[in-house]
DNA sequence: CGCCCCTATTTTTTT
DNA sequence: AATAGGGGCG
């Protein structure tokens, strides 16, 4: 299911006239603090401290999200501002779908008028459609992904003759995305920097590429605040117009800002004043941004000054008041460093925003003593925070409990076999989670799972708007409501066959690039010629004429019958109904998901202006199911059970990240553990395996530090459950936990060394909880995480095994319902025969796949 | 123009 | 080990 939040019309500015005093009044008399009452004094304080800067130090689990929304239900109560006048900005949509949903339950209706509740980009975008033609953008842009960026970059580096196997596109989309999210336009990117890539022509490339988005009248995701950034400081009369508007100003998960996101919120945050020209305080700061961005981490907090302190004169203060603003956040989670977070906006808070009160929000309502206090501990090994001390009401509860396994196979079995025993229990699975450090780390489960019938859903992966189906339907709807757009046209005129191959495509460009015209355009130019063979030049002359009449069909026919009509007369639809592969139906599903989604919007500008950046998947918590999902996208979620498999050296702490940021990277890989053990509510169980399958090769893992930094009295070492290869009696040490000789002496213990023979002898590792050699073929199943257009939205209509959000295996019954020789189909294998069956296990001839075993409730009948 | 084979790559993820 | 993407060949 795809969710809209945004209305998907944008009328005009709404308007900031001040709140009426009799409405402000009468909500004061009337709805009282009632709101107020179930706050603890901190949350309160947060609550009403409604004038000036306010940073809310919120550890996890301490009603976060709470206080925001109870924050804005207070200022609305009190009349000091109308829903229009809040600016309340998240990074994601799901926060802001939290909030919109909860700030309902509060208020009722009123959220509808909350017009500037979302994400920093989806606010940035809507304010750049304002004021587009500053950007030399016409109003209805497209919002380019990642992979239109890519492709652009491609072109303009073959045009510059530069080799893109020596210098990666994707590598160069990751600088310029690195810049903009330092709030760099090209001419202030850093020489040195510019002249990193492809020697030297760094910063030209970026220039270009900015002039050829103008060109496709297209943005990208950085420009939607970088663009507001630029327009903020060349028009202060447009700034002053957001800055009256914004009367309160909410930051959620301020520790993920970047430096771009930061600059925008100053800018908006600062009162309105005539005395004093923001533009040439900002362009200075931009400057300094650039010179001393270089090595954001090399000094980490202690030494490097801030790139972009607020710079306040003695006397200026005043002139420079800042208004309302409140931000949120946890330093010790943040966790997005390495994608432009910048810590030290949260730890600089106070410098930047003078007088600013400080809230440190300290209560834990979720977790357990014991789980509380190991995730503090081992928090506390990090040197550059503000420092908070979790403390919790709740009973001490179960220990941490850590458990070694001799490989990652007998991980996965013990984890599955203590998941059973919790379910025996007749706890729901809903309540358990398996947090891993990285997204390879999951087939193990998915293996074992998919063996064990126990349903599991994986969060993350792919987005439904990155399928290709997806990409290529909406380029065609992107090609009809903007013809200047290349990449959409380039990605859909070959798609399905037509014809219109390499020698085609570069005839336009030519055309194109000659007169200096859209490709489009060029089209219809070219085949008025006999510059092409006259079967190319049929084929497009059709693609033009199509074109032309969904334009004009466009005006008569609502934008959901458009779509359809699009994709069924283009013979896209039909491409993938002739499409004999496994996926094709899941694609043809994810299809008219899309377009039964266009409903919720106006018209297809609406739709268009909307889909990039708010098109999200719901997660389907409807079935009972565990959820499996990476420490990063475990953020703000929270489990009964949470399994933390994989602490050992080298993958949490991930090598890379130490080689990369060296200690700054240790301690944001400390905060992730931090993240994973606040997730559990009552038990948190944290796994190491001695020996880890890594990229095909079985290497020898040592534990994780951070298990040596978890306090002992809070944690407890227990045995394995997967058949434990250690031998019977656990032999590590189990005293001294602080100490590292305490894992260190395991390896020369008895249960070691049977082990290490047993490994030798090539028995080991089955002889535990595997239940037969079935597992190769189960692996072959799972994929959901690695194959991009696997399984479809929706589990209704299809087979058991489909992707995120949805169930994903099906518990198996004893007796099979197929019969020797049923035609059979499978999502990964496509078509074939059942040849034998055994129990619910069948033995299946594919017509492409060759013979296979499978578990029943993987195949339909065909 | 399309298909097949080879090779290089392999964290974390939002918008 | 698996997969995706590019290059080369038919």
């Amino acid at each position: 299911m795809i969710r809209m939040t945004e209305p998907s019309k944008i009328t005009s500015v709404p308007d900031h006239q001040p709140a009426a005093g009799g409405i402000a009044a009468r909500a004061r008399a009337s709805v009282g603090p009632k709101y107020l009452s179930g706050l603890n004094p901190e949350q309160r304080e947060a609550v009403e401290t409604l004038d000036g800067p306010v940073l809310v130090l919120a550890g996890a689990g301490t009603g976060k999200t709470r206080v925001l929304t109870t924050r804005i239900a207070h200022i609305l109560s009190q009349g000091r501002a109308r829903p229009a006048e809040i600016l309340s900005v998240t990074f994601t949509n799901k926060a802001a779908r939290e909030m919109k949903h909860r700030l309902g339950q509060m208020l009722g209706h009123a959220v509808e008028g909350m017009p500037w509740l979302g994400t920093f980009h989806s606010i940035g975008g809507r304010i750049l459609r304002f004021h587009a033609e500053l950007a030399q953008l016409k109003s209805n842009f497209t919002v380019l992904d990642v992979d239109d960026q890519v492709r652009l970059l491609k072109q303009l580096l073959q045009a510059e003759n530069i080799d893109d196997k020596r210098w990666p596109a994707r590598m160069l989309a990751g600088l310029i995305d690195g810049w903009k999210n330092r709030g760099l336009t090209p001419s202030q990117v850093p020489s040195g920097e510019a002249a990193m890539f492809a020697n030297g022509k760094g910063g030209k490339l970026y220039a270009s590429y900015q002039e050829r988005l103008k060109i496709l009248n297209a943005a990208d995701f950085g420009d939607l605040l970088l663009e507001n950034i630029r327009i903020f400081r060349e028009h202060p009369d447009i700034l002053r117009q957001y800055q009256q508007r914004f009367k309160f100003i909410l930051v959620d998960e301020y520790q993920d800002t970047n430096v771009a996101q930061y600059l925008w919120l100053r800018l908006l945050s600062q009162a309105p004043s005539s005395l004093a020209s923001p533009r040439v305080r900002e362009e200075a700061d931009a400057q300094s941004a650039a010179g001393e961005g270089d090595s954001p981490q090399a000094g980490f907090v202690e030494a490097a000054p801030h790139p972009n302190p607020l710079p306040v004169k003695d006397g200026e203060r005043e002139k420079n008041h800042v208004k309302n603003i409140c931000c949120v956040g946890d330093d010790d989670q943040s966790i997005y460093g390495w994608r432009g977070a910048e810590v030290d906006n949260i730890l600089r808070f106070e410098h930047d925003f003078p007088g600013a009160k400080v809230i440190r929000l300290e209560r834990n309502y979720r977790s357990t003593g014991h789980i509380l206090a190991a995730a503090s501990h081992l928090i506390a090994h990090n040197e550059g925070r503000l420092g908070k001390t979790l403390r919790t009401e709740d009973h001490d509860g179960e220990k941490v409990t850590v458990t070694g396994s001799w490989d990652s196979e007998e991980e996965a079995r013990g984890i599955g076999e203590e998941i059973e025993q919790i379910q025996r229990k007749g706890e729901k699975l809903n309540e358990i989670a398996i947090l891993v450090r990285a997204s390879y780390q999951m087939r193990e489960f998915e293996d074992r799972f998919v063996t064990l019938g126990l349903p599991y859903r994986v969060i993350g992966g792919p987005r439904f708007y990155e399928r290709a189906e997806i990409r290529d339907a909406l380029a065609y709807l992107r090609v009809i409501n903007s013809p200047a757009d290349d990449l959409a046209f380039e990605r859909i005129v070959n798609v399905p066959k037509r014809g219109l191959g390499d020698a085609t495509i570069q005839l336009l460009h030519d055309h194109a690039r000659k007169r200096r015209i859209p490709l489009f355009d060029a089209a219809r130019a070219v085949v008025e010629t006999d510059e092409l063979k006259p079967k190319a030049r049929g084929s497009l002359r059709d693609v033009v004429a199509q074109f032309d009449r969904w334009r004009a069909q466009r005006e008569v026919t609502a934008h959901t019958d458009l779509a359809q009509i699009v994709l069924d007369e283009s013979g896209y639809t039909e491409m993938w109904q002739k499409d004999r592969s496994a996926d094709a139906a899941g694609r043809l599903e994810n299809l008219k998901e899309l377009v039964r989604s266009m409903e919720e919007f106006e018209n297809l500008q609406g739709f268009l202006e909307h889909i990039s950046l708010v098109m999200d998947r719901e997660g389907g918590a409807e079935d009972d199911a565990v959820s499996l999902m990476t420490l990063h996208s475990a953020k703000g979620l929270e489990f009964d059970n949470v399994f933390l498999p994989g602490w050992e050296e080298g993958l949490f702490p991930s090598q890379r990240t130490l080689d990369e940021q060296g200690r700054a990277g240790l301690e944001e890989e400390r905060r992730l553990g931090h993240v994973g053990l606040t997730r559990a509510r009552r038990r948190a169980m944290i796994y190491f395996a001695t020996n880890r399958r890594i990229h095909g090769t079985w290497s020898t893992t040592i534990p994780s530090r951070f298990l040596d930094e978890l306090p002992a009295a809070n944690v407890e070492i227990t045995e394995s459950k997967g058949g434990s290869a250690w031998g019977g009696t656990g032999g590590y040490g189990a005293s001294r936990f602080d100490d590292m000789e305490a894992f260190g002496s395991t390896y020369s213990t008895p249960g070691w060394q049977r082990a290490q023979a047993n490994r030798n002898r090539g028995g080991g590792r089955n002889g535990g909880g595997g239940r037969g050699g079935f597992e190769e073929e189960a692996a072959t199943f799972s994929s959901s995480s690695s194959g991009p257009d696997f399984g479809s939205f929706s589990s209704r209509r299809r087979g058991p095994l489909t992707i995120e959000g949805e169930l994903v295996a099906k518990s198996t019954g004893t007796t099979s319902e197929f019969s020797l020789s049923d035609r059979v189909f499978h999502q990964k294998f496509g078509y074939g025969r059942v040849t034998k069956i055994d129990g619910n296990k069948l033995t299946i001839a594919f017509d492409k796949a060759g013979e296979k075993k499978v578990v029943d409730s993987f195949v339909q009948r065909a």
